[in-house]
DNA sequence: CTGTACCTTGACCCTGGGGCAAGGTGTAGC
DNA sequence: GCTACACCTTGCCCCAGGGTCAAGGTACAG
């Protein structure tokens, strides 16, 4: 029986998308009725493949299943998806900047603890790192 | 009978991590011969004490659980461990600097998409987010 | 007919724990 | 002693976003 449309693998190679992930997101409802051949493969047609498109999209700006999956849910019930879309966008443009900040700070007390790191202990002469050996007993570390 | 050291919950509280948090630790062998009650209650003294806070003040700073096992065996077997740490810290500085650049190059897609998102698209005449919605066909969506 | 390339579902693995359940234990009050 | 309650034990499932492997069915070329 030969088959009519894209196989997983095939729609998977013109996405640029894992076979997995592709079940994956039918799986979580982001993909929903998806055709399938007399003997159970997946049939995609274009409008699956703009949806994946959508999906890889989506996903390369940070957001999740779930919240794609929502924004999918409004286009299908014919709802403007531009402010709840945004309104993402918002979110995680937020939230990157609280993780550069985050990050920020964490690398500068990495380069503190590595330049600490080279410092001597005068406990018992031994050198440790001390930004992060703090209380370790030598009685049962060495 | 009474409890000589300290209860689990107790030293996640001393410790300012959780209880659970704590059994995984051992369970990923970074506080091995924990002692324990006849009952069987895990028992730490000043020494675990002091490896939990390393434990904590490594995990803050990025640290993963392998990592910190290394360097804790590295400790118990007398060996100097600033070499390990400082290389882990470059490690997770030269990735953190990776991450921040992606970051940055994220922030900037979304902030492109924020704006495209309001722009008007000539098919159809339908308000949509361009820079997300690129093929999804108005035939199966709306 | 056979080879092999692809498909299916399912289950387990990763991080670093969170949360829950069933049952044992320590301790205090009465 | 009995009870109440907090805390402990182990074990299992859950989170994101899949990766990887297994067992078995299917499409297609030669």
């Amino acid at each position: 029986m030969p088959l009519s449309g894209y196989t997983v693998g095939q729609a998977a190679k013109r996405i640029g998308v894992s076979a997995k992930a592709i079940r994956l997101y039918e799986s979580r409802g982001l993909l929903p009725d998806v055709r399938r051949s007399e003997s159970g493969y997946r049939l995609f047609d274009e409008t699956d493949l703009g949806i994946l498109r959508f999906i890889r999209q989506a996903r390369s700006i940070g957001l999740g299943l779930d919240e794609i999956k929502d924004v999918l849910a409004l286009q299908r019930s014919g709802q403007q998806t531009c402010g709840r879309v945004v309104a993402l966008l918002d979110d995680h443009i937020a939230e990157i900047d609280r993780t550069l900040a985050d990050l920020y700070a964490l690398r500068a007390t990495l380069n503190d603890a590595r330049a600490a790191a080279f410092s001597e202990d005068g406990r018992d002469g031994a050198v440790v790192c001390h930004m992060i050996e703090t209380d370790i007993p030598r009685s049962r570390v060495g």
